[in-house]
DNA sequence: GTCTATAGAAGGATAGAC
DNA sequence: GTCTATCCTTCTATAGAC
């Protein structure tokens, strides 16, 4: 039964977005539920009033978050453009939604690493093979021009999405070897040049890759 | 003062060992006390006796462990060979290192995001300039051939250490989205064509990239 | 629905015997 | 150098008043 739209909502929401920073920024065994009440602005009583468990609470912030990469990615995948015009609006958007959410990709694999069944729910959310389906057949005829083999495809496909995830993941090793990136806008900047270096050097090697 | 090669530093390397495995697979905030001296086949009082504190263990597990990292990249790129030869060895390399350190990447990047400063110790044992010098001029002619300029070093960089670094990293992500590539074998067997896959890859989109 | 107060468990660290 | 026993803090979770 829902409220009339009152505190009750409200209240959880504040809560699931505090649990959702404090979540991604500490992960699970690093955060502490007194801190995500802090930041809701309530005490732990009434946080365990809405969510029983750390761990409960967890796996629902969980699942939104893994739902939101894994929706964007397919989204673009979706789309009805040609094949070149989608390896481009892959990198742009995908990139322009990690500058965003640039803690994201280290806590969902660092998480998914800790505890691989937390992927569970998303089975019944998403359907894997369909990006698969698209691409093997809505572009059949692009890829053929390619040269590109059904078998080539998880290569392609891991090499595509390193291209905008790898570098947010690799963020603080990144700053390490290459001091110049070191301050956020630098290194935005540098995300941003990357949509266009990404496409033309993933289509130039796909124009001349020989097997 | 070194003691005369009894069980002190053989216990030491117990506890170090047990550690390194223990926060690689847990984090640190994940990883416990009790578990270390359970693999170390001790108790915890005598963890202490060696080492202080949880902190102070893990700083020096994670010291070694990102120093292992660096310098396996670090020992590829100074090799005395030419260009193209030198990016073959290096995915060949590094892929190989990964494959027998699977679980190193996502727990580096994760614990250096949660935590930037722990790279400190690292400024003293490795000059990161060092390699930046190699690539720009043991290679300034081949890299004058294919038209790459100082300033797209970085992007190149990055995308080079992605290829070995980031499906470890995302190895139960790549599980959800590529089902075949779910069990060790199966991973590992397309982790080792990737070494080539890699490189032809890389070669091609140098040769055919334009800015 | 929200709070204060506190129970109860877990984990890091130490005292002290051998 | 290694152990048993225990302290003390931190953290999750709950009881109970308003």
């Amino acid at each position: 039964m829902v409220r009339s739209g009152g505190t009750d909502s409200q209240t959880r929401l504040k809560i699931f977005r505090a649990a959702a920073e404090v979540f991604e920024e500490k992960g699970y065994t690093g955060a502490r539920m007194q801190e995500i009440a802090d930041r809701a602005g309530i005490n732990k009583a009434l946080l365990h009033y809405y969510f029983s468990s750390k761990e409960q609470l967890f796996r629902s912030v969980f699942q939104v978050l893994l739902k939101k990469m894994f929706e964007k990615i397919f989204s673009i995948f979706e789309k009805e453009i040609a094949f070149k015009e989608k390896i481009k609006a892959i990198l742009e958007e995908h990139i322009e939604f990690m500058i965003k959410n640039p803690k994201l990709p280290i806590f969902l694999l660092n998480e998914l690493s800790q505890n691989p069944e937390l992927a569970a729910g998303l089975k019944e959310m998403i359907d894997y093979k369909q990006i698969r389906d698209i691409v093997y057949t809505r572009h059949a005829k692009e890829l053929k021009a390619y040269g590109i083999k059904k078998s080539d495809m998880p290569q392609l496909m891991v090499t595509l999405v390193s291209f905008s995830i790898f570098p947010f993941a690799a963020r603080d090793m990144i700053r390490l070897i290459v001091p110049e990136l070191g301050d956020t806008r630098k290194f935005n900047e540098f995300m941003r040049d990357r949509k266009s270096f990404a496409s033309g050097f993933f289509m130039a090697a796909l124009k001349h890759h020989k097997k």
